[in-house]
DNA sequence: CAAATACCCGAGTGTATTACTCGGCTATAT
DNA sequence: ATATAGCCGAGTAATACACTCGGGTATTTG
């Protein structure tokens, strides 16, 4: 098991999707600089979110990704599971196999954190994490910061384009 | 965070000092062969769990290491952060400055989980465990299996000795 | 139509960690 | 004295993460 910056990646450009929703598809661009995610790991991230159904895509200017749910439907573990292998404290997978073909002293132990880290992460959807408060103050500061940026590359874009 | 065969073989092998803490101390040969972890490997996990104070050491013929404290007063979660860094599940270890110094959108699920996987190991002792019908019913069969392989040991030094 | 946008895809890269092995050393019981 | 068993450091193959780079292809807009 291991839960690394690839899953937290992950659902945080999902709630990001969850968060933007009513403006339409949302650039993987966008995505990267409110979240300082590197884009090009986000389009790896993002092909493995299509994939698993969680996401659907429109190409072209304009374009973007949405979620293909509901943000209520969608929970974080099919986030990490999409992403990440699993979220599987056992080394045998739950076969049981993990000792020389046979259950190893501390299965249970492994099993039932499994089970604990699921049962978590299965309980809590995008739209409960985009009512908490804490995370709505953290999304307007970053859409602040990330309107600001946007006016600063529109800029740059115009002066590039003064100069042809 | 990530949880290894590191942290499983360290509480395994925990497990299996505190299921033979009546025969003395237990020799990193003896849990290498029962539980199928490599000694050398073992070897350097014990130097963690010893620098933890988990365990205590008789070297010398006989010797091997016995818990540091009773079973009850030893929990998985100590085990696991002696060997491996941490069972922390944010990247910023809990100092919210996850994004650019600023706390990230994702910050509290990370600490909730944390918090969720922390409580579940640190309620957990090896006591517990050894209490457990099934690691009780794993350690005998694995008793059984471990005396033959010992058995066929001290053949294999009497032929050798008699070969001398 | 052309050009810009933005998704798509595969290959490559540095770094870190895991799960070991190997060789040699030191303390201690018999 | 010798065997046991803890100690210790170095080295190593395999794997992964967290990227970058260089190209595509679909779609909108001027």
């Amino acid at each position: 098991m291991r839960l690394t910056t690839k899953g937290r990646y992950a659902v945080t450009a999902m709630l990001d999707l969850a968060l933007h929703a009513e403006r339409g598809p949302i650039s993987l661009a966008d995505i990267s600089k409110r979240q300082d995610i590197s884009l090009s790991y986000l389009e790896q991230l993002f092909s493995r979110l299509r994939q698993a159904g969680l996401v659907c895509s429109v190409r072209g200017p304009g374009g973007g990704y949405r979620l293909s749910r509901a943000s209520a439907e969608i929970c974080v573990a099919e986030i990490i599971d999409a992403v990440n292998e699993s979220v599987d404290a056992t080394s045998c997978g739950g076969n049981s196999d993990c000792s020389a073909g046979e259950q190893c002293l501390t299965h249970y132990l492994w099993t039932d954190l499994s089970e604990q880290i699921h049962g978590f992460l299965n309980g809590i959807s995008l739209e409960d994490m985009v009512k908490r408060a804490e995370v709505q103050e953290v999304a307007r500061r970053q859409d602040r910061r990330g309107d600001a940026l946007g006016d600063a590359g529109e800029q740059k874009v115009a002066i590039i384009g003064g100069l042809q």
